[in-house]
DNA sequence: CGCCCCCTTGATGAGATTCAACTCCAGTGG
DNA sequence: CCACTGGAGTTGAATCTCATCAAGGGGGCG
């Protein structure tokens, strides 16, 4: 059950339910479904954070835009996420439906007093919190260091697993976004995500049918374009430039 | 004391004493301080995360490196921080002393006993890993869209704000960190932030003197070069694009 | 005082953005 | 059924910002 405690392996998987799989989802079982379809938006940036929401089917993105019009993408949701944790009194982002999605929502004064109560359900939320921490730490390693065929690559690469994860046999991407949206989402320009694409297409890394699916031909070939694929592996330590470790 | 919940203000800043200051910091109160000289590590990547810290004085940095030896620095901390919360099993970045630091620790299940015990303490904690969250979603906004006159500036902004709120009565900054702590935040090399500092003090919105102290001249002009000096400010909404508010 | 490291400044080049044209596809209505 | 239309994606050429390579200052500490 806590395989994915392991030195770092579960960092990048968004999933919340690499750990006790159930005791978060069960809160919002009893709950109606609500449905939105594909652009609608489900809360804004700025919005007082009155609920959380669990993702039952479809995509949505959470972004955040900028005074003269720029939009940053700062994740995808999927089937079976929690949204909605982060947040203080007010929403940071705006999450706005991908495709047709079913969400239901819990209240967060509910929520919390559930958390509360149960001295079960917080490790869960915590480790939630600490995933998306972690999550948004890829990110920032991301923005700041990889060019922008390992910031595909990456992407694609966690997409990959994702579906691998989700029950998929073949290394079939379905990426339910745009180009635009993988363009804001990388710190990049559609037309960089357009003609990386196409770079990684006549690698014959990946072959493209259809606007928005994606076969992964060399996997592994993929993961060392990504950049960080011997990043701390296996008991692999940064060198410890001019410091000593703390006694303690 | 809610004053920090408006809709964006208190997003950026660090602190963890925003609302609550004294219920976590009692927590670390009776416990014995620890030093560490600049340069030290107080813990690696990939450590078991065993501790949670307070730090009392000085400044450290958060960074991870890379493969290929690249390093990442993710943030920087200062007395009155609190470091290790959102941790799962083990460490996802290295912490280590820019100035001689002064810290108590706390161990990890003594912290989580506390907090499981403490219906006041839970809120104060919940809202620290918010805030991190926050500005971890600002550092990917800064990565994402910023050129490196905006990542510098909004940088230098920060810093000021900090020095302001704990307790300088002039614009007066002092950077702990080097230039290459700078680069490897923002984003940028050393070069471009050397650069780009001596752009701004031609400019006469800085003036430095020193290698670690900047004055800070217009404060209203470099959070205008800063780039989201208007964003969503002052309810300010994004124009929804193609969709409607979800009826619930 | 002198050395070393940090920082600054300059010249060049690579990679991404920008601007622009064109293709492809889905949906619509005649 | 097919032409029309508009959004999304691709491709090309010019531009620009920042990284890289290289050399020279300056401050702090022995």
């Amino acid at each position: 059950m806590f395989v994915e405690s392991a030195i770092n392996p579960g960092r990048a998987v968004p999933s919340p339910f690499a750990v006790q799989p159930d005791s978060l989802h069960a809160l919002f079982s009893k709950l109606p479904a609500e449905n939105l379809s594909a652009g609608k938006i489900l809360f804004l940036e700025g919005d007082a954070a009155t609920s959380v929401f669990e993702v039952l089917e479809g995509s949505l993105r959470i972004f955040r835009i900028l005074g003269d019009g720029r939009r940053v993408i700062t994740g995808f949701l999927n089937a079976g996420d929690i949204l909605g944790l982060s947040f203080r009194s007010h929403y940071i982002y705006t999450a706005e439906a991908i495709t047709p999605v079913t969400v239901r929502r819990l209240s967060r004064k509910v929520f919390e007093a559930e958390v509360a109560n149960s001295a079960e359900l917080r490790p869960v939320v915590f480790n939630q919190m600490s995933d998306e921490m972690a999550a948004a730490q890829d990110q920032m390693v991301l923005l700041s260091t990889k060019n922008a065929e390992e910031r595909l690559c990456s992407f694609l690469l966690k997409e990959l697993q994702r579906a691998l994860k989700a029950g998929a046999v073949q290394p079939l991407v379905h990426l339910a976004m745009t180009r635009l949206d993988i363009a804001d989402y990388l710190g990049l320009t559609i037309e960089t995500v357009s003609r990386t694409m196409t770079k990684l297409s006549s690698k014959g890394v990946i072959s493209t049918s259809g606007r928005h699916s994606v076969k992964v031909l060399k996997r592994g070939l993929l993961a060392q374009l990504a950049g960080d694929g011997d990043e701390c592996e296996d008991g692999w330590r940064p060198a410890v430039a001019h410091g000593e470790r703390l006694r303690h």
